[in-house]
DNA sequence: CTGTGTGCAAAGGGTTTGCAAGTAC
DNA sequence: GTACTTGCAAACCCTTTGCACACAG
């Protein structure tokens, strides 16, 4: 399977892992997950999983969003968009920039790019961050020259 | 009026700049942002001017985004958020980072930090950028000790 | 038998649009 | 009179929820 070259665990293993119980839905839903090279919004997880609920899939991503097994951030596209943790710990050292092309609407995950340390104001504390560019990815600046 | 001592121009002004023709509404909005010491989605608007219809507010917030008089950004509210733009002009380098507190609610401007500087991949071109940080401010910082 | 998981339909929140009446030049 | 503005209602998009059935332990 391609997506276990990149990420080693089977979804059963990450299922273990953050002790949820093991469904089908649940399954497909990592798999997707993994096998795509975008982190994905609910409906286009619905369209790649055919035959599975909206509502289920909501439920499952609500889910995994709350024992960390997946992240979701918001890229502007106007739908939430999910991609799997690297680690079942939250920290927002793990976090990195996204890039929105507003040309083919792909988004991509630059993970070698965390967000920068920002220094803020006294008193005010950091939990979580939300960095998007958005603009033309390579192959669409290549198509789209202006 | 409190506005016009840190955004020196009046809403006429402001509209006669941006070449777009004056009505009352208009000037209501463009007022509303400046008295507002954050930036405001359409709804904390239409919740200001009790008197406008949100669809008008909305298709006002259209038009002074098309013509750069205000800027737009997604704080991860669930609603944009509208601040009004210090040049006509827009510019990658007057882009800020923005500041969302989980308790109260209100978002930050910290005009003074700009977003960083950062070097894409090879034939991407950044177009925007969305930078958010999301915690607690200082003030719920200070009287929800965790 | 009891928990949990799922599908369906409906509701919800935020925003935009069609249309017709109102206004300005 | 023509073009632009506005208000109202309805539509739209994305997501979640209520409920009843199905299924596993």
């Amino acid at each position: 399977m391609i997506s276990d070259s990149r990420d080693k665990k089977s979804a059963n293993e990450i299922l273990n892992d953050f002790e949820i119980s093991s469904t089908p839905i649940r399954i497909l839903v990592i798999k997707c997950l993994q096998e795509s090279d975008t982190p994905l919004s609910l409906i286009e997880i619905e369209t790649r999983l055919a035959t599975v609920e909206r509502s289920s899939i909501s439920r499952t991503l609500s889910l995994f969003k709350k024992q960390n097994v997946v992240h979701s951030f918001d890229d502007g596209s106007g739908s939430a968009k999910y991609e799997l943790c690297k680690s079942n710990k939250f920290s927002i050292k793990d976090l990195h920039i996204h890039f929105r092309c507003q040309s083919c609407e792909k988004t991509f995950c630059f993970e070698t790019m965390k967000i920068p340390d920002i220094e803020l104001p006294e008193g005010f504390m950091m939990k979580d961050a939300n960095f998007v560019i958005t603009g033309l990815c390579d192959n669409c600046n290549r198509n789209n020259p202006h």
